[in-house]
DNA sequence: CATGAATGAGCCTTCATTCAT
DNA sequence: CATGAATGAAGGCTCATTCAT
């Protein structure tokens, strides 16, 4: 017995909470928390207001909810940049830009800028939300990008004392242009602009931290992803 | 014997305005535009609400020229301290650290910071403002420091081929922590940690771009760090 | 055992859009568009303001319904003033003033008057609602008149050939006096005074368009100013 | 270079107050009593807000003013229309139009329309101008034309029995369809209309007052209030 | 007197929130 | 649960009026 035939009404039973929070995401993306009405969430969203109290309570509520929803997806996305680091050796360059790219793309995606604006807006309204962002966010990401770069450094091709800073230091070489090319993320940006600035980020950081390559090489040898070597 | 304020002031003063943009830059740094309301700035500025209306037009005029006020404060403040750069070839570690914690004090400068989170909160409803600020700012700072940054690679103590990069990622890796130690402008930052933080910024920078010293002279005949080369 | 509003009424009611009407009408014609205050008709109307907003939307189209509405009454009345029109020969004068005293009281209706005086009042800002209120009332009734006029004309008792004038000159002779004796609506007239105004209106339209009687036709006997002398 | 303000300031001392009735006028006349604001009628007379307050008090007494005004002028141009009544029995229809035309034109005067719509406006926050336009205006009319008809009469070719109203009824049929064709003051008419509507007041008003020339003479020989003998 | 500046009051409108169904 | 209807509170703006010059 599915219920599926029940797909248009009934199955907003549950997943009108699902509709709400996409359209305040929408909303207050475009209009910021103190602007957006409740009645153009709840228009937008096809519901009722009252329903919007009764699935989340208040305004307030469904702001939290969706900061945490943004700050979710765009995590999920930056983790997912990530995952595909490169372990080669060679071409390390190469793999940088990649990588570089990747997280350019999740900085300048367009929930991602939304949930920095935001972010910034209300910040004043709910200190708290920023620290709950940053954990669920960027500190994962900053963390997850410092393990590849520890062991890129434990490879021999990058010398690094904090892999944390460096893995900040590239994100900000990274990303340094982005908020003025699109507006803080208003306005579409070219994707050759985008990955100029990332091979430009890409090649101070590799001035910054690459092993330098005097002696003919033979780095390490070891397979590089060895965390920690003997 | 100027009759500053000491007077009566019970009525009409003319600098009242100036009264109003500074609760205003208060009020709106502290809420946002759409809370902000104007009875508070009225209030708080000690006039009666019309008297905003009389000597600027409305709530979005009334923004405009706090925004304009802010920008042109803050880049008098960067512009100041740009303008002990040195040009003096010793030390420099010392004085880009000098000179960094400076641009960092100015960054995290509380005017500023609330500049920056009206910019992010309020672009979607005066896109054209991030322009007129940018321009009235931040883009003035990055050439005058890409000019003293030029003079020192023209010294030979820096390899920068691109002084305009230069100087802006030479600000991103300064402020790169900054924003999540101040939860964006909201808290105040310690000093040593302010300073630990451009210590770590100048560092990468020095890494990245200063000429290497063992030959002690003879600027780098090198094309630099020519991208990627052959 | 109507459970007209004895209820316990606290919420809810559908027909509160009636008592806003109601409301409304009554305080634009005491006070006008302009000043009239949408607290005040709230108050008066026993409802909340924003519930003029959910049932009609701002002032303007609220004022809109209202006059719509008093034309429609106005309308009706004058048509059932005109409904038992004589068609019977004998008499005329009578009926004439019969039907005319009832297009006076028309004319002097109090909610009729109201609606002259908001027309003249706000036709500068309601440009269109003159047209609308003409074409839903005084056009209606003057073609019903004019009907009424052609069918005595057929029958030989009075000479007209251009019913639709005759019918506009006949209301205005009717109501001739009726804005000075009323104070543009806003004073009580006397019965008899109204009852003398329009026996001198119809005297004059009757001299106008009466035919002749040489034929015996047993004259109006009457001297009564007497026309056509004879 | 341009000698302007000397043209309108010097001589501003005293008749500033005809310019701040002047632009009262118009602007009264075209928004209204309650809409005008008097910044606007400040700025249209090019006087300061306060300079109204000391030539006339405060926004009513400017509207009794200004309706004072306007009502003097209206009557004064209407008098003058009546001044060239003929006093001649040749041509009695022709002479007829011709003041009837002359008086339809004062009624369409731009003005005296906006008079009247002022007058509706506004009698119920003013309910004594009422009557002090009607005697300051179309009272001295109303008697002023009995005065010629009586004096037809007198002569023979009118059968008037209570020139007063037979004067109040002239007026009536010239008048009678001007407000629908001019919504109420506020369209310009075509002079060919306006005539035709003259015309037409004129016929029915001669269809019930035109002594019979059937016996071309022996006329009433009453005195019929004929004012003005001879 | 004439003016620029200031103000208290008020209005139209909208919002977040809650009943009652 | 979801909804239509209703509401208290507040906001932005304007106005008629008055000081102080």
């Amino acid at each position: 017995m599915t219920e599926r035939d029940t797909r248009n009404a009934p199955r907003g039973r549950l997943d009108k909470r699902q509709a709400i929070i996409a359209a305040a995401l929408r909303v207050f993306a475009r209009e910021g928390y103190g602007q957006a009405s409740l009645d153009t969430i709840a228009a937008e969203a096809g519901v009722a207001k009252p329903t919007i109290y009764n699935h989340l309570g208040g305004k307030e509520n469904l702001f939290r909810h969706v900061l945490a929803e943004i700050a979710a997806r765009s995590n999920a996305k930056t983790l997912a940049a990530l995952q595909t680091f490169p372990t080669d050796p060679q071409e390390l360059r190469d793999h940088l830009n990649t990588v570089g790219l990747r997280l350019a793309e999740c900085f300048v995606d367009e929930q991602s800028s939304a949930l920095r604006r935001l972010l910034h807006a209300e910040i004043a309204r709910f200190p708290d939300l920023f620290d709950v962002v940053l954990d669920s966010g960027p500190n994962q990401a900053t963390e997850a990008l410092a393990g590849r770069l520890a062991r890129l450094a434990n490879a021999g091709y990058l010398t690094i004392e904090d892999p944390i800073r460096a893995a900040r230091q590239f994100v900000a070489l990274l990303t340094d242009e982005l908020p003025a090319m699109t507006a803080l993320g208003t306005r579409p940006i070219n994707p050759d602009d985008l990955e100029r600035a990332v091979t430009a980020g890409v090649d101070t950081f590799l001035r910054a931290f690459a092993t330098p390559t005097d002696a003919p090489a033979d780095p390490p040898a070891r397979e590089a992803v060895g965390p920690l070597p003997g």
